[in-house]
DNA sequence: TCGAAGACCCGAAGCGCTTCGACTGCCCTG
DNA sequence: CAGGGCAGTCGAAGCGCTTCGGGTCTTCGA
């Protein structure tokens, strides 16, 4: 491996020169420039990541720390990091891997200066591990909005907002009688802030239209979509809903057909709202009316969030990003 | 942050000897170890990483190229990526996440020194990647089986094998004619090694036994499923399969519905074997009679592998993961 | 015509660690 | 009792880079 010795031997200039041509901190000649670039070129060097992260105290690696497990939305996540590590790279950095149950992974990858910040995802209300990054004095984003984010920034998708704007669009289609099919049990218990903010913007808006609501939090199995609809349609004895937000990416498949088998045809006999990232909204047969969850974007942005901590002093700042309904074929008037 | 020097001081020894208590290089006493180690917890220190990779030519760090795109399968690209990291941490290594297309990324992080061995998954028959691996000089594993892996080591599992094994089960249930549903006919063209290797142990297993046999690829999604399973039933006139193998585990979820609402009854009608992660099997309402594909296991090998060739000189080896077939609720007799 | 201001480049001092060679006692052997 | 060997420690030389503080040489306005 060349060294900087070596390609400033080559070019006939000193050390110094050679690091301020790659990094442009200072005014250097064209001709010495196209010089050292030569020198680069022909001995084919790169700088050696390491030094540079010790002389320059920047590693250019941000830390990513993600739900690696079943019981979240696998493929949302895979966007999420998808986005980041894409986004990441248009910024020169590179992104290294931690797990949710890696505890000490956070303190470790900034104590030894490996990370220049970090990206959180799948935060829960209360997150013990806000704290903790709290403490770290790195440029911190979570991906996810807390109960009380303790001077981190956070991004994330407007949940609440969503399923307002999913009622509303079904509300405008006259429908009276909503119900909401959310995130498994599990997800409520341990407060994953999406699955809490989707159930209150839903409850909410019902609410302020006058129209009447179910919730049930369901998994993505064949047997628990049953019960949840079962219990959906015939609610209580009251009448029926006549419609449904589904904030579930795993049941979508699953839906047309349990739909079908009671004999309720989309969106004739009911219509039909997700909330899911756009590609599973488009996979269907019949694609859904959908609020989509711009997983790439909330990526990209929390990228560019702990950039701008790093690069300028930007402020801490939460950012929501706002829901768009697409309606396509599984929503009509009643 | 504190550093080494700042632990000799506080502890009365010299900087070498901190370091040699940390390595465990040379032998040290019993008091001064004591000593340096009471320093560094006083102190909170811990060690620069960008200091030691310049120091030491060791990084601590795997690379791993994953697939982050819709059209694998996600949650096994999951688990694999899991257990990757999970085992590089019982190693003391953290990982680097590249994108598969990130052209230049594998280029650039060992000739910036960043890493210290590299992963790859999602492995076609003539990967154009595995040339660039194989001039690399660094440590290296497939993850997945290449026509020729020009003398890199490979782990995977033996999706040939898997599906022998699973006509086998049939075959021993006297199932005579056996339908195959396989993966996108997307991975099929860019020869997805799992895809082919899979198919080919199918055919040829059918063959051996004298049985019947049809394939498709298929997409997961509802009428997809329809189409291959139409065919199949239908079979262009010759008998129907009494029996299908199934790889493709977004598929699964969608598998029961659909032969249901053909009249057919799992396993009374048609026999059906997975060839799945166990949990995707488990995950089923009436779990699914399965080899295994052992994503944990397979990506454990792969960081042992990479980590033996770094540490000792181990030769380059190609290991294959044996399966093993559960007899759960889908299969009978016929 | 002269000093100031740039433009351009170099040298050297680190950054925090690993590792090699050397030094000091001490114990053990012959 | 001399000498070798070993356990235990230290000093110093890097590893490859960034950056600060000068230099030198032009250029330009007063």
């Amino acid at each position: 491996m060349a060294t900087m010795n070596d390609v400033a031997r080559e070019a006939g200039v000193s050390l110094s020169t050679v690091s301020y041509v790659l990094s442009g901190k200072r005014t250097i000649s064209e001709e010495t420039r196209l010089a050292v670039q030569d020198a680069i070129r022909k001995l084919n060097y790169s700088p050696h990541s390491g030094a540079r992260a010790l002389a320059s105290n920047r590693s250019n690696v941000l830390g990513l720390m993600a739900p690696l497990r079943a019981d979240v939305n696998v493929s949302v996540v895979m966007q999420f990091v998808a986005a980041v590590v894409t986004t990441a790279r248009t910024y020169n950095q590179d992104v290294l891997l931690l797990t949710q149950d890696d505890a000490g992974g956070l303190e470790r990858v900034t104590s030894q200066s490996m990370v220049d910040g970090l990206l959180m995802m799948d935060i829960e209300a209360r997150d013990p591990r806000i704290p903790l990054l709290a403490k770290l004095r790195k440029p911190a984003v979570l991906i996810g909005l807390p109960d009380d984010p303790q001077g981190l920034s956070c991004v994330d998708f407007d949940f609440a907002g969503a399923s307002r704007t999913a009622v509303r669009h079904l509300v405008e289609l006259n429908h009276r009688s909503i119900g909401f099919i959310g995130s498994p049990q599990a997800s409520l218990e341990r407060h994953a802030t999406y699955a809490d903010r989707a159930r209150k913007g839903f409850s909410e808006a019902c609410e302020a239209a006058g129209v009447a609501s179910v919730l049930r939090a369901c998994e993505a199995t064949v047997p628990a979509l049953a019960e949840a609809l079962d219990a959906l349609i015939n609610n209580d004895g009251r009448t029926p809903v006549t419609s449904l937000v589904v904030h579930n990416e795993g049941l979508l498949p699953l839906l047309h057909e349990a739909l079908a088998s009671r004999g309720l045809r989309i969106p004739e006999d009911i219509s039909v709202v997700a909330i899911a990232p756009e590609d599973v909204a488009l996979a269907a047969a019949r694609p859904w009316t959908a609020v989509s969850i711009p997983a790439h974007d909330i990526g990209r942005a929390a990228v560019e969030m702990v950039m701008d901590r790093l690069n300028s002093d930007k402020p801490v700042e939460v950012r929501l990003i706002v829901p768009k309904l697409v309606q396509r074929e599984t929503t009509s008037a009643r």
